[in-house]
RNA sequence: GGGCCGUUAGCUCAGCGGUAGAGCAGCGGACUUUUAAUCCGUUGGCCGCGGGUUCAAUCCCCGCACGGCCCA
């Protein structure tokens, strides 16, 4: 339990006192428990790769020194013989450990070793009975000792509070979380390929920003006490890389966290990863082409195809995907009349016969979402582009040519979720003070996810932003999909969780 | 924020009014080719926290904390 973390409950443990002991034998024998000078010469997986295929006497002429060095997961004792399993950062070897073969304080350590423990193995290869590649060990020493037991080994650790919590515990003893974390590796490797290989920058903008902009979010708050001045933690890098493509870097990039003050969900962590990038001389429509190619980069890299399931679901990645305005979609499947599309008062009994939230001061725009929000998400099962977004929602966004009430936008949906938001980018000084002017409107309404007044950020679009599109990519969504893991914080390290008081 | 569920040994879980159980781990013993090794013996608990009901609460009731799922 996590009260064991008290000191008094620590003294009292049975279980930590015989560990206690064991070290004070260890070191009355000279050992040390905690030495500097481990060099394992090989890892585990470098072993089973090049020797597995390999029989008796091949198996001899190899030579004797091969080292390893991990925890100790099992122990499989005979009294004075024993096969132990170590576990590195590849996998796991097993050893056999005998008397016979090793010197007094060697097979000392192994007799106070304990399973947790962190060893070293020096040997030569063989073959048991039943033909398992191990190490005989002519050196076994204690890399690190351990004073608490770890999970038990069949069932593991299946507590998700301590798993989240004591996230080394549960990359000890649960292979497949290692697992996830190099794909989300890897698939941050491929992205930043994809984009390096366009001939995008990669850079960082600041996360501490004295006005939260680029999104419609509500922000943390935080301090500085030599300023003694207010920062909010950043909802977006957005207008900082469109100050930066203002500033010549035509095609920025920036993978990074975003901080958003609200609910914490399945799909949601308050700080999460996005990949943000800008791109000049383009539109949304280039962007839903390059979103597609990047897809189908990662895919190829990681499942060698283009379908996989997510949470028994087969999504289809082969482009093209499916496009649809938000329109089209209240009306094929939301069951809009088109007429209500454009009326107030219609759009707003919908809404409210569908169970939203509406106050009668939001906009069209505002409404249409609501009930897209609420009915027509959690259809788009496979990869769709929602395209025309409504302009009071989408306060940095270029108007569409055909509709000026509508943008030059999308988002990518899959299985229901939001992975994706991109839009040509809105470079009118003279437009984007409108548009910030009606957010303040709506602050003032009780909006308090409206964005705010950015005087500097309109003052770099008057020096003249080239034409360009953007886009935001949740990368923790995109892992979550492609490692298919129900929860986000399955896919990030150390999720938000409350502390607990003891 | 609301609803439902969970919190018992280091871990995984049973028990659900009569004062706490199993498996694994641990400890002691046997065993020099095992694969959750096996066999014999054995230690270990503020039953999440605080109230209440009761002769008696891990169990019933109320509140709180933390977590999970669903909803907003």
């Amino acid at each position: 339990m996590l009260h064991i973390n008290t000191g008094k409950i620590m003294e009292d443990n049975e279980l930590l006192k015989v560990r206690r002991e064991k070290i004070a034998a260890l070191k009355e024998a000279g050992i040390d428990l905690y030495p500097n000078d481990i060099r394992p010469q090989h890892t585990t997986a470098e072993i089973m790769e090049k020797y597995g295929a390999l029989q008796g006497e091949e198996l001899a002429k190899v030579g004797q020194n091969f080292s390893v060095a991990g925890r100790l997961m099992a122990v499989r004792d005979f009294g004075k013989a024993a096969f132990i399993i170590i576990q590195d950062r590849k996998g796991q070897i097993q050893c056999y450990v005998a008397k016979n073969n090793l010197d007094d304080q060697g097979y000392l350590v192994f007799k106070k070793s304990d399973i947790g423990d962190i060893i070293y193995v020096a040997g030569k290869l063989f073959r048991t009975k039943t033909n398992e590649l191990t190490i005989e060990a002519a050196v076994l020493r204690m890399a690190a000792k351990s004073i608490r037991p770890l999970p038990e080994k069949w069932h593991g650790l299946t507590d998700i509070e301590t798993r989240y919590r004591q996230r080394h515990l549960d990359l000890i003893v649960n292979p497949r979380v290692k697992e996830v974390f190099q794909r989300r590796s890897r698939i941050i490797e491929l992205i930043r390929e994809y984009m390096n290989k366009h001939d995008f920058l990669e850079v960082e903008t600041p996360m501490m920003q004295p006005r939260a902009g680029g999104a419609l979010a509500r922000p943390f708050k935080t301090h500085h006490n030599a300023l003694d001045m207010d920062f909010y933690l950043r909802i977006a890098p957005e207008l900082y890389l469109k100050r930066l493509v203002t500033g010549g870097m035509e095609r920025v990039y920036e993978i990074n966290k975003n901080f958003r003050n609200e609910g914490i969900s399945t799909f949601h962590n308050p700080e999460f990863t996005m990949l943000e990038f800008y791109w000049s001389y383009a539109t949304y429509e280039d962007l839903m082409l390059f979103t597609e190619n990047l897809f189908v980069h990662i895919a190829a890299q990681i499942f060698g195809g283009m379908k996989f399931k997510y949470a028994g679901q087969e999504i289809d990645l082969t482009p093209p995907w499916k496009r649809i305005s938000v329109k089209e979609a209240l009306v094929e499947l939301a069951g809009m009349k088109p007429a209500a599309l454009e009326d107030h008062a219609e759009a707003l009994a919908f809404a409210r016969k569908s169970g939203c939230e509406v106050k009668e001061a939001d906009s069209l725009g505002k409404v249409l979402m609501a009930i897209f929000d609420e009915i027509v998400e959690k259809k788009l099962i496979q990869p769709t582009f929602v395209t025309h977004y409504p302009v009071e929602v989408s306060p940095l966004s270029r108007r569409s040519a055909k509709d000026k009430n509508l943008t030059d936008r999308f988002e990518l949906y899959i299985y229901g979720k939001e992975l994706a938001n991109a839009f040509s980018e809105l470079n009118d000084p003279a437009d984007q003070r409108e548009r910030f002017e009606q957010q303040l409107k709506d602050r003032e309404t009780g909006d308090d996810e409206a964005h705010e007044m950015d005087e500097d950020y309109i003052r770099t679009l008057e020096y003249a932003m080239p034409p360009t599109a953007g886009e935001g990519i949740g990368i923790d969504r995109l892992v979550m999909f492609f490692t298919d893991s129900p929860s986000i914080r399955d896919v990030i390290l150390f999720p938000l969780l409350r502390t607990k008081t003891e």
